[in-house]
DNA sequence: CTTAGGG
DNA sequence: CCCTAAG
């Protein structure tokens, strides 16, 4: 969106997500550090009484202060030198120009040690971390994320930063948007994706108390009624933002970017590349389906100007693959990520070869620890969930104001990209491989395991435009993800369908017990059930009404009254 | 091209 | 997921 120093390109809404990522990212980063070192001991417990009080304060600063006051904070992260912040931080917000100072050392250490114990809390913004689900996350140690990383989206990582598994998760069950978009309120942010989680948790265990359930149900919906919210109010929300915020953010957070992902990544350079031509080319071509059709090389264009680019060599490269993903001619430069995305898998697997040091060992825990953990996560979400209900009332309010404002439902998977490069290629792409098979080409796809976040907005989309309308469904409320064809929607939902009404009669033992590969977050299922049932009636009122009813009524829950 | 259904 | 048929 920016050209050099002015913007000669209009921001696309995915870019412009981008960019309010990364502040919200800084933000937060500088945030959470802040709060980890205040509050730690709080949060390594259960949540204590004094959170909520505290959580509230909280919101207040966030929002009257957050534009100026993330801003100057993030100034003075960047420099690092000046941990107090003495310059411009200090005007208004003592308080937090100080917080800033502190995090700096924490955030540092830990990341360029890699190895480090815990640094804090990811996605949290000081105060509240200490009630929610950032403790969770927090909590975790790198292999423990991997196992949440996992359960979220189906597949492993080798990404060993915490800080970014922590966000990723936090992305993937806030339902994508809500972490990266919100610039503002994180806090929101954060009650809704920590219940998410909590939920989601709950569900695995399968602890067979209706609490749980409804809680976690309310949680979702007020996600999907939010989430479709932000939706609406995307693009007044954006506009305002790229002029405002973006503009004088954006220099400070690039380079804050830039920095962190030297600090904390260390990776293989070839991969950065890889990953950030997949999230252009991604990007590019949602673009194309979503919203403007006339774009053609300003994606481009934006993107080598908005990374400034540690290497010259790596710049030239992205511009290459772009080239490649646009125009279909750039035949030289295809081969280089080409390979990757032919074989993920195998490449992941290849690399653990090359490099035992770090991945390799990940790997092995991720498998080795999936039980163990299981039962710890489950236990602690479950408390925390408990506590979350309170919560909810006062979440939503704020959640809608802020949604207004920030806004971003676009992907995770283009932010994720751009931000950090994702090693495992998680969101961005995983690969589409194409088998050179001796046919002539059989392009097998290469599962791509459906994230949570993925279900979940499936399950929204079918409830506002009803089942049988993907290509609609495909367009409004999956625009996010490139792939997923809507035949895709399709079929997963499909198995949605059949997949909720054979488990809905076992409650307890049956569905809870489910800990093993893919977790089934039962509040989903059971939404989908509901979603089946509606339609069926209104296509066929008069037979099928009575057989699903009778069918449904018995077991769980009945329709939730009031949504859709 | 999109949807539905079988494999 | 892939593939095919039908509108």
């Amino acid at each position: 969106m920016v050209d050099g120093n002015g913007r000669l390109v209009p921001a696309t809404d995915d870019e412009l997500m981008e960019v309010e990522g990364l502040l919200e990212n800084e933000k937060r980063e500088t945030h959470i550090v802040a709060d980890t070192g205040q509050a730690l001991g709080c949060i390594s417990n259960e949540v204590s009484p004094s959170g909520m009080p505290q959580l509230e304060s909280s919101e207040g600063l966030s929002q009257s202060e957050n534009t100026e006051a993330d801003t100057e904070k993030l100034s003075a992260y960047l420099e690092e030198t000046v941990p107090s912040g003495a310059k411009s931080s200090s005007d208004d917000h003592v308080t937090q120009s100080g917080r800033v100072g502190e995090c700096l050392k924490p955030l540092d250490g830990p990341l360029e040690g890699g190895s480090s114990t815990s640094t804090g809390c990811i996605s949290s913004k000081p105060d509240f971390s200490k009630l929610k689900g950032e403790i969770c996350l927090d909590n975790l140690s790198i292999k423990e994320l991997h196992e949440v990383f996992k359960a979220t989206f189906g597949r492993d990582t080798t990404v060993k930063d915490k800080l970014w598994l922590k966000r990723r998760i936090a992305m993937g069950l806030t339902n994508s948007c809500d972490v990266s978009a919100t610039t503002f309120v994180i806090k929101d942010n954060k009650l809704v994706k920590k219940d998410n989680e909590d939920g989601f948790n709950n569900v695995n265990l399968g602890a067979g108390k209706e609490h749980l359930a409804v809680a976690v149900e309310y949680n979702e919906d007020l996600l999907n009624n939010l989430s479709s919210q932000i939706d609406e109010h995307q693009t007044t929300s954006e506009v305002r933002l790229g002029n405002n915020v973006v503009e004088n953010n954006f220099a400070s957070e690039d380079l804050a970017a830039d920095q962190r992902a030297a600090k904390r990544v260390r990776k293989p350079t070839k991969r950065y590349i890889e990953e950030l031509s997949e999230a252009e080319s991604k990007e590019y071509s949602g673009r194309s389906i979503a919203s403007t059709k006339s774009i053609g090389f300003r994606p481009l264009s934006s993107k080598a100007h908005a990374r400034p680019a540690r290497n010259v060599s790596l710049e030239g490269r992205t511009v290459i693959t772009r080239l490649d993903s646009l125009g279909g001619f750039g035949i030289q430069v295809p081969c280089v990520y080409r390979i990757r995305r032919s074989r993920p898998r195998k490449n992941v697997t290849a690399l653990l070869k090359f490099h035992p040091s770090g991945m390799g060992m990940t790997a092995t825990f991720i498998k080795k620890g999936f039980d163990v953990h299981g039962s710890q996560m489950d236990n602690g979400s479950m408390n925390k969930v408990l506590e979350a209900k309170s919560t909810p009332e006062q979440a939503p309010e704020q959640f809608v104001a802020e949604s207004k404002k920030e806004t971003t439902p676009t992907d995770m998977g283009q932010n994720m990209g751009l931000k950090y490069v994702d090693p495992s290629g998680d969101t961005s792409d995983d690969n589409v491989v194409t088998v050179p098979t001796a046919k002539g080409g059989i392009r097998r796809k290469h599962h791509r395991a459906w994230t949570l976040s993925e279900v979940m907005k499936l399950v929204e989309g079918v409830s506002k435009y009803g089942a049988g309308r993907w290509s609609e469904i495909k367009r409004l409320a999956f625009a996010s993800y490139s792939y997923r064809t809507s035949v895709d929607l399709k079929d997963k939902w499909r198995n949605l369908l059949k997949a909720s009404f054979a488990q809905t009669p076992t409650d307890k033992g049956a569905n809870s017990r489910k800990h093993p590969s893919m977790p089934i977050p039962a509040s989903i299922l059971l939404r989908v059930r509901e979603l089946a049932e509606m339609q069926a009636q209104a296509s066929l009122p008069n037979l099928s009404t009575g057989k699903l009813s009778a069918c449904g009524g018995g077991s769980v829950n009945e329709t939730r009254p009031g949504y859709l």
